[in-house]
DNA sequence: TATGGATCCATA
DNA sequence: TATGGATCCATA
């Protein structure tokens, strides 16, 4: 998978300067690059076909599986729970809200602090959840670094319709950075296709989440 | 339908604090609590079935039909195109991107700016697009006031699955509340039923998009 | 019930 | 193609 760009919403501090964060974002880099498709191929080729339609186009579980492997084999933990966010809701039956965990698909303890990384492989609505949510972190201090993986069109064209890309958070830019962070960092690292090929196989698209959830799995296995 | 509460995610400057805008607001909260259902009954009685499961609850269309109607009668515009983002994007094939207005629910120019009002009906995913969307409004100054009406869980049960609601929305206050923005307003108002009662017809659940559209048209008309 | 997600739709 | 949306799913 190639890494097309990599857009710094946030970039401040000690931490963000250190050399410890550069070899972590190195490190980090490299895994997001080894998506791969077909698997064992060693490189992301996919079948050009629009996802527009039903039943057209990739399903994307595979941009993920292989990177969140070589993380795990590298010490990070994955879907792991973090709690982020405050403590102060309760619902109506008196269980605390906004304390469950959400899970990040990786995450590392390090010396400086936490680091989180997160594909986005859910519609585009959901990238903005995805990355408030590390930007919450960072102001409420739970993390020094959150990187979200994201596709840019000439990619997200190929997978389900309205997938999270670059091109349509690009104009919310200005929002994060205008966030009172001095201390973190918050990236989007942009990925593309190696290549496209109809000799590669379409990448199934389950129909519902349990395929695809029994599909990363096997995947993670495999890689 | 009953106003149960207001979040001020922002509430900063002159605007925020004149006269001007009481008056706005009250009438903005008078026309959002004017939603009703059966259509004609001066209530919102909602028909008491959870949204979970497909084809069950009820759809959400009256939530915002009659008051978008209401504020239409007072002078404002309706699916209002708004230039929010900003003009750098360029796709592959050199259309600009980012540029393309999203409509807003309804809007306003007063002597003092721009008012906007978006009813979230969407998933809750969503409802973190359309705060950051009005939150990059004020940032960017094309706005001074921005109010995103939400229903809570009592309401939000009974809707399809995952509908934007005040609790999970909650968490992330501090993110907002944390943006260097020195003049306007970033209200949320939560929304709940009346009441229920198995003798209130179900909300039709449009299966697809068209009957939610031809639905919100009708009943804006009939409103 | 709570949470993140995956998929498909309508209109401009 | 671009954008906001509506709906349903899996797991804890």
């Amino acid at each position: 998978m190639k890494i097309v760009e990599t857009v710094m919403l946030l970039n401040r501090g000690s931490f963000a300067a250190s050399g410890a964060w550069t070899t972590i974002r190195s490190n980090v880099h490299s895994a997001i690059a080894q998506a791969e498709w077909p698997v064992g191929s060693g490189a992301f080729t996919i079948y050009p076909e629009s996802g527009k339609k039903s039943g057209h186009g990739n399903g994307v579980v595979p941009i993920k599986a292989k990177p969140m492997k070589l993380l795990q084999e590298d010490g990070w933990t994955l879907e792991y729970p973090w709690e982020v966010t405050t403590k102060t809701a309760v619902t109506t039956r008196g269980r605390a809200k906004g304390t469950r965990p959400g899970d990040i698909d990786a995450a590392r303890q390090f010396d400086e602090g936490l680091v989180v990384v997160e594909w986005e492989t859910g519609n585009v609505s959901s990238s903005h959840r995805a990355i408030n949510k590390m930007a919450l972190g960072l102001v409420a201090k739970k993390c020094v670094a959150g990187v979200l993986i994201i596709p840019n069109m000439k990619l997200a064209r190929y997978l389900t319709d309205r997938i999270g890309n670059i091109e349509e958070i690009r104009p919310y830019i200005p929002l994060w950075e205008n966030l009172s962070v001095a201390e973190g960092v918050l990236e989007l690292v942009v990925i593309e296709q190696d290549g496209e090929s109809t000799d590669s196989p379409r990448i199934p698209k389950g129909k519902d989440g349990r395929a695809q959830e029994a599909m990363l799995a096997a995947l993670i296995a495999k890689s």
